[in-house]
DNA sequence: AAAATAGTGTCTGTAAGACAATATAAC
DNA sequence: GTTATATTGTCTTACAGACACTATTTT
């Protein structure tokens, strides 16, 4: 088992400045991971949180549904490579995108090692790719509740339950859970919905992203009370009720 | 610019199943970063928050202080590397232990593309080591406030501002900032003290991590009714002023 | 007794939960 | 008008902040 000290340079002679060093410098000694990135596109419609999948048309899994991710390339950062398959794959360019967590035991994929760095993008369903060839858009279930944490299901049509390549039931599970400790605090919500919308979307939302009812009232005088909201003047269409008004994403407000 | 594609096999045939797909399987065809892991050993000592360095004697960053790091090995898996490097470069073992975030700009490192897990280590001030040949425990001072984020100075005897390698100013930056989230919704801070504490010392141990004072009366009230810290009758001893109780973190209680 | 801190009790303001009342649209 | 939802207002309860008070130790 070839160990890469943290410094490697048992070969080396010692140089006498940083520039001859790195000249003699030689990655390739010591054997190195493949590094990917893996995606968790998710959006909220049709009452639930869907996630973008796409079909393995090769091995490992074949046949299996996976995350959009890919190999990142040497000269492109983590960001990049993770906005680079989610255009790839899904089609989806300028969304909300964070960095989810790194996974890297060292049998989760079958080619060897392989540590993938998770990345979760929050998008507006309107903007989701609509089901084609060896892509879909799954809806996702969690076996738990609150913020405990654990692998999630991924649905296809007829809620019947899809075949999660690699560890990606847990990266969706993981996302889930981090999605829903950020509502609590931050304003990502709005990245799920469409530029202009009512606070009651705005609630449903978050209630299925919870999985659990919120209060309607607290939660009004909360959103309005954050500042973060910025009503447009405007009110819904197409309504067979009382239309409510449009807000906004609002940049920065008093804080 | 070679780009290795997600799914690598342009150069392969077809394979009918997986065991003769992986046999074909070549993961040296594309070049793969190095990967390695860093770890932010934070305790609390003499009214300030602290960060285990060690100084670098090789090139890069010769002469600049470093985080506890080293390149992942290829059988272990991440948490292990973090464990193993804490344990060889401080001499830490069974600490709290927790991944950060993912550091991977191309140029970060200039030996070439490494790709760097960044865990954060929460320990009692009494394990720590103290300060010997290379080894140091540097202050930690950020010119931020709440949670704002930005990179940390790093401060050694007499307040001198320490040269942190790479990006490792940013990497503790992101570490306080994460604590001092954690902090808000959950139990953290007793890692920072020994098995036993008193609700002062927890208190201290909170202001010094935000930075800023707490209500005594509203902490109190919070620790005591979390159902998380449990009496243990005892009581601290040689203090010039009337002894407090003494308490220890509660695996679990009614929630 | 004096000093210093631990720990308790109480008041007040703020925010959440609950619920009633009013407003506005489609039908 | 009826129905369904938006929006506003009010009441109650829980908790945080503030502050006064009591308890316990060393000097």
């Amino acid at each position: 088992m070839p160990n890469p000290p943290e410094s490697p340079s048992p070969s080396q002679r010692p140089a006498a400045d940083e520039a001859s060093f790195l000249r003699g410098y030689d990655a390739d000694r010591f054997p190195r991971p493949s590094v990917a990135v893996d995606v968790v596109a998710l959006t909220v419609a049709e009452g639930a949180l869907k996630v973008g999948l796409y079909r393995r048309h090769e091995h490992p899994g074949l046949g299996s549904y996976a995350l959009p991710g890919g190999f990142v390339r040497m000269q492109e950062g983590l960001d990049e490579a993770a906005r680079r398959v989610l255009a790839q794959k899904l089609g989806l360019e300028d969304v909300f995108l964070e960095q989810l967590y790194t996974f890297g035991a060292p049998d989760r994929d079958p080619r060897g090692r392989v540590i993938s760095v998770a990345w979760y993008a929050l998008v507006d369903s309107q903007r989701f790719p609509a089901d084609r060839d060896g892509v879909i858009t799954a809806r996702l279930r969690v076996g738990w509740s609150g913020e405990t944490g654990g692998p999630a299901e991924a649905l296809g049509p007829g809620d019947a339950p899809l075949p999660l390549a690699f560890d990606h039931a847990e990266i969706c599970g993981l996302a889930i859970q981090r999605l829903r400790g950020k509502l609590d605090y931050s304003a990502v919500g709005f990245q799920l919905l469409p530029q202009a919308f009512t606070l009651r979307q705005l609630q449903d939302v978050h209630e299925i992203v919870r999985g659990e009812a919120v209060n309607k009232d607290s939660f009004r005088r909360r959103m309005l009370a954050s500042g973060q909201l910025q009503p447009t003047g405007e009110h819904e269409q197409n309504v067979t009720w009382r239309p409510a008004e449009l807000y906004r994403f609002a940049r920065r407000a008093a804080i």
